[in-house]
RNA sequence: GCCCUGGUAGUUCAACGGAUAGAAUAGAAGUUUCCUAAACUUUAGAUAGCAGUUCGAUUCUGCUCCGGGGUACCA
């Protein structure tokens, strides 16, 4: 039983004695005492004032007395106006950090067979594009979500839908076909992503190209645009792809292995990783079985010119177009098909879709669909939406060529931390291999770290120009803090130091306030699982290292000659980088051993 | 127009309806005979505006101002 737990509940028995009124334990919640005061923990009694008739003052000072009378824990009280400020025995955090120390897992809670299994879907590209810093962002909250409900006590399976079919292939296609002179990866030296990638921007260069040539002879841009030959081309390629025309569909798929292995290259140095990925080009017909399935139902009804809508009107919502009137599904029947498929494959209890919020009312309307398609899941499910990532131009837009490259982000970082480290004297007398792996947890720490931490409702604004830092609230803070406990940890062994008993020891406020923080974890990580919340995660992290900085400068761990003085710091050194490692495993970020 | 969403120090971010709104950076001033100074200590600086709800509002409600997104045959 955690000590707040124990607090809360001697608040509840002693309100029940005192004043005869009943309150759940969990509902009160102790809190950290702020730090002008003396105390650890702090109650609010102004809910019981009323009916207690009596003042806030009185309220504390009767529930503190009766708590040092009969709970042990407690060692004294003081009240500010109607906060209950707590002082804990100061001897009882000693058993408290035992506790922990013992406890491997501490805060984290594995999965059973019988626990709920929860599908996560991130990332989703488009085939036609490398992945970008959009991309970074989902693919880090996807997984470091994922990794957050695996330690909640939830099976998870982590998905990726690839929107490998559709228009935009067909351009780049095109593209390749008319100026790519047979050109490969190998040939080029280039990752398939990014040739791809190339020849989607050429195509839509002499698109545009051609619409002026078209509006220069009098043509409005609607006009042009429907007349544009090149545009026609791709449309006909994309009536050959869906009819199976196998030159076409032969081109598809070699031009998507490309991509697929730099896609795969891509995910391999961010860290990230999937337990299944669906393709649109095998869910889009299932789509458009079921819309045909509801349109028989009368769940949804067919225009004059053949298009299937859905009336969503009266849910508050607008009429949704689900077949296009020449037969072909669009992006919300594909994700119908989709949905269908992947709760044939698995027994999900829970669907969270890692989607940005431009997306919000797609998912609305995809709730109210598939409740209404008879999937008893779709009402549920969760729209994990996080806010864009911007310049400070603006958005970023791929044609327009103004976005930041994924890979090329993550090289930068790493130059960075190499260069950085190198600046300091870091890395001297390391091997070139040890100092490239250095380079490398340190720089994708920095980037990660910088995503994970803000709120994932929030836009962010990215400066490529600014570098990130790597002092302060940063992954590499967190990083050095941790290779520092490891150096220390490493001479006690040396030296052959060992941890005895400490339980004695009468351990100092900063001492307190590391082993009480530590306590939190485990409520953090729960925290965290039930709000969705990587930066919860990310900030606690950093809170503890923080005070385990603070806690290092006050003491010596080495030289203390008393022994058990000794081992509780190096009791609580290794506790502290135990939980730092967890934490940002949780997050998606190794840390060095060394740095 | 309608719907959703955000507005906090110069900047990047915090704050289950709780105390004097916290950090970090940039600025100013210090600490190195010390287990890794990517550190630590001190200092200055903010809730867009106006009402309301109550013991108490950055948080909830309404209006105004500013930004972002969506809005039926793009994904």
């Amino acid at each position: 039983m955690s000590i707040d737990n124990i607090i809360a509940a001697g608040v509840s028995r002693a309100v029940k004695e005192l004043y005869g009124i009943d309150t759940d334990a969990a509902s009160i919640v102790p809190q950290a005492t702020r730090k002008e005061f003396e105390g650890n923990l702090t109650i609010v009694v102004f809910p019981w004032v009323k009916a207690a008739r009596k003042s806030p003052e009185a309220v504390g000072k009767e529930i503190g007395d009766w708590l040092v009378d009969n709970e042990p824990a407690v060692d004294r009280y003081n009240v500010v106006k109607g906060f209950l400020n707590i002082v804990i025995e100061p001897t009882y955090w000693n058993s408290v950090l035992k506790h922990i120390a013992s406890d491997a897992d501490f805060g984290i809670t594995a999965a059973t067979d019988e626990s709920p299994l929860v599908m996560v879907e991130y990332s989703s590209p488009n085939t036609n594009k490398p992945l970008h810093l959009g991309h970074v962002r989902n693919n880090l909250l996807g997984f470091s979500l994922s990794e957050i409900l695996k330690a909640c006590g939830n099976r998870v399976v982590m998905t990726n839908i690839v929107n490998d079919r559709g228009i935009h292939i067909c351009k780049s296609m095109l593209a390749w076909q008319k100026w790519g002179d047979g050109v490969t990866p190998e040939k080029a030296g280039k990752k398939g992503d990014h040739l791809i990638g190339d020849f989607y921007v050429l195509f839509d260069r002499h698109y545009k190209q051609e619409l002026e040539e078209l509006m220069a002879q009098g043509m409005s841009k609607e006009e042009a645009e429907k007349a544009s030959p090149l545009m026609a081309e791709a449309r006909e390629m994309l009536r050959k792809w869906e009819a199976g025309d196998p030159e076409v569909r032969g081109c598809w798929k070699m031009m998507n292995e490309w991509v697929y292995s730099g896609f795969d290259e891509t995910y391999r140095r961010m860290g990230v990783g999937f337990d299944k990925i669906y393709y649109e080009s095998d869910t889009y017909l299932e789509g458009k079985e079921k819309v045909l399935e509801g349109l028989e139902k009368g769940i949804m009804y067919r225009k004059e010119d053949g298009s299937v809508w859905a009336d969503l009107t009266a849910d508050g919502l607008d009429h949704k177009l689900l077949l296009r009137s020449d037969g072909t599904s669009v992006y919300m029947t594909q994700d119908i098909g989709t949905a269908k498929l992947r709760y044939r494959d698995y027994p999900i209890d829970k669907m969270i879709y890692v989607v940005g919020n431009e997306q919000n009312y797609h998912f609305q309307v995809l709730s109210l669909l598939l409740d209404k398609l008879g999937f008893k899941w779709g009402k549920d499910l969760v729209h994990f939406s996080y806010g864009m990532v911007e310049l400070p131009e603006g958005k970023m837009k791929s044609r327009e060529g103004t976005v930041v490259d994924a890979d090329d982000l993550m090289e930068e970082m790493v130059s960075t931390a190499r260069e950085v480290s190198q600046q300091l004297g870091k890395l001297d007398g390391l091997s070139e291999s040890e100092i490239e792996e250095i380079a490398e947890t340190v720089g994708l720490g920095a980037l990660k770290y910088f995503l994970l931490k803000v709120d994932p409702r929030k836009n962010i604004t990215f400066d490529p120009k600014e570098t990130i830092d790597f002092n302060g609230n940063t992954g590499p803070f967190i990083q050095y803090t941790y290779a520092r406990i490891r150096s220390v940890l490493r001479k006690a062994e040396e030296q052959g130091l060992a941890i005895t008993d400490y339980t004695a020891v009468v351990p100092d406020e900063k001492e307190i306030a590391l082993i009480q923080w530590l306590n939190d974890f485990a409520g953090v990580v729960a925290e965290a699982g039930r709000n969705f919340s990587p930066a919860l995660i990310a900030n606690y992290v950093y809170e503890l290292v923080k005070l385990y900085n603070q806690f290092y400068h006050d003491h010596s761990i080495l030289k203390e000659e008393d022994a058990a003085v000794r081992s509780l710091r190096l009791e609580l050194s290794a506790v502290t980088a135990r939980t730092v490692k967890k934490g940002m495993s949780l997050l998606g970020i190794k840390v060095p051993e060394r740095m």
